[in-house]
DNA sequence: GATGAATGAGGTTTCATTCAT
DNA sequence: CATGAATGAAACCTCATTCAT
């Protein structure tokens, strides 16, 4: 118990370690030494709890993605006004992308060499699911207009968020991405 | 002259060939010898038309990128009504990000090592004053509200278009996405 | 502490390596993995200890000079008459000269790229100053004439043992070295 | 005629060339590509006047050494003082090692791979004989000791000489050469 | 003859991975 | 369990050499 306990903390320790040395010196500057010493472990702790560089990755991909997602849901499942929650759901999106630098799609594709197309489309289906329950509900709820094809308005939403160089405020931003947004498909 | 262009050529051909690798066998898997190889010419003449690796990347993304911008400013001055020019644009965005395979970030991180911010920077702004142009003119020929923020709306076409994985019709895809941003800003 | 042993052991034991080699196939026949090799270490190894090949080449270069300057200085200093010490002195120059094939040039030049004046003059300047001591050590005894310019006189002894094609006794040749000399500017 | 003039000439401007390279780039920086340029000639033109670059290197060391030799002999059969003669010899001796920057025996040994012991033990047999040669003249005028024997006196010779790194006057160097071993072996 | 673009063998160097401690 | 010294496969890059023009 305490054991595993322990070992999970070691491997999330890790895990942070990596995406931090991945944000500071990219992906090809992305050493196991590095990510052991920020990790203060040894470099051979690091293969103790992931097979190989790949698997660490693989898992990296997953557990930023999925914290990501679980967010994503709270967020859009709050008890707020719909614009809101689609001004949350939009903010925690950029700070994904921005977590990653742009290298999301670039360390997925490191992560899994085999069934790499099925296991991206098992990641974003995910994510797809949830925009799609946020657009049903919204449907519902009258926000949004009724005559949408759900599926293909909840990937205009996911195809909102690309991270620009942003010289202007975060905020007035984000804001003016909701009302696009709701203008564009609101009731 | 001859010598020019069959320089021009050869180094066309090497950058061509180094996007196909890449799209094929991703970054990690971007071996000089392999583009030789892509390109059939001989891994020492790969060094002969780019300084290292790194310049093969910087040449590539600058190659590709100045040429989705190109398209995207003729596309956007284009003779036509206001949503075709937008879903030209957004056609040709798709496309590009298509073409990197989400890699361009990656990518162009490799690519520079120094001055990187600055390098970015310029170049997204050369999009986004396309973008602005764009914007601009949809305000003056009326098919855009007149009380909007240029730059803010500009950045959010910046921002639409993230490649999902889509798994339904492209076109019903892009229809939806010119739907929606002109509905929210459109006059 | 074993590991400060283990590894000036193993510094030594690729340095030791490395003039075998040198010895045997040359300047440009000097490859690193036959340097790793000859040591009994994997190549990887050879750059635990030296940040690179021009690394290795400047310790090497240090380490036998310095050695000879150690064991020169000795020699001078011994009790033993004068003619001894010099003939114990020259005929360590010439097999430090020999240990080098000729090369210690060469390699002195390839070993250090920048600061290669000031780094070779400084190397110099304490065999000089070695030669020096012993002359006027020599002056002192009344072995040398005391007319004579000291530093010029160092520079003669430095400038003798250029090694030749020996085709015939090397005990007969040293003799003869220390006869010229001695009687060239003994008292 | 004129060809082989011509020819004769710009293999000579060759040879030229890469003793420049070699002084200004050292051993490892000496590539054809350098010695083409200095020489004003193609790279391919190199390989017409010379089989490959070790060719062109016993070519060059031949050239520098035989001409040091041709010098040296007339020099030391001039119509002179002894003295005279003996200054002029060592005063080529030193031009001919700083030509080299040391790398003589460097170069010499990329420039012959097999036989290289007997090529240059027949170099060098050359100049010893030009100094014994002197040595006897010395012995006949009653210039140098009677008693001497030739071969081994005109190795001393020969082992003088080394460049140190000279920060005295290279005459007054010289002139004290000259007078320790006259005064070493004269009569 | 003269050239220099093209080539690829062969060198240097890195870094994921192992394993003895 | 944890470590990091050691390894060598595999990548990058150079440069002697060739050959079509």
């Amino acid at each position: 118990m305490a054991l595993t306990t322990r070992n999970a903390d070691k491997r999330m320790q890790i895990l942070e370690a990596t995406i931090r040395v991945l944000r500071e010196r990219g992906l090809s500057g992305l050493k196991v030494e590095d990510v052991a010493r920020a990790a203060e472990v040894g470099k051979g702790t690091v293969y103790l709890y992931f097979r190989d560089k790949q698997d660490l990755l693989r898992a990296l991909v997953e557990y930023r993605t999925l914290s990501f997602y679980r967010d994503a849901e709270a967020l859009v499942k709050a008890a707020k006004p719909f614009r809101e929650r689609l001004r949350d759901l939009l903010s925690r999106r950029l700070e994904f992308i921005d977590e990653w630098r742009g290298l999301w799609a670039a360390v997925a594709a490191e992560a899994v060499k085999e069934d790499k197309e099925s296991w991206l489309k098992g990641l974003h289906e995910r994510y797809q699911a949830i925009l799609e329950d946020f657009v049903e509900g919204g449907i519902r709820d009258g926000e949004l207009r009724a005559d949408l094809e759900v599926r293909l308005v909840a990937a205009t939403l996911a195809a909102l968020g690309c991270a620009p160089q942003l010289d202007f405020p975060r905020e007035a931003f984000l804001d003016q991405l909701v009302e696009v947004w709701v203008k564009g498909v609101g009731a």
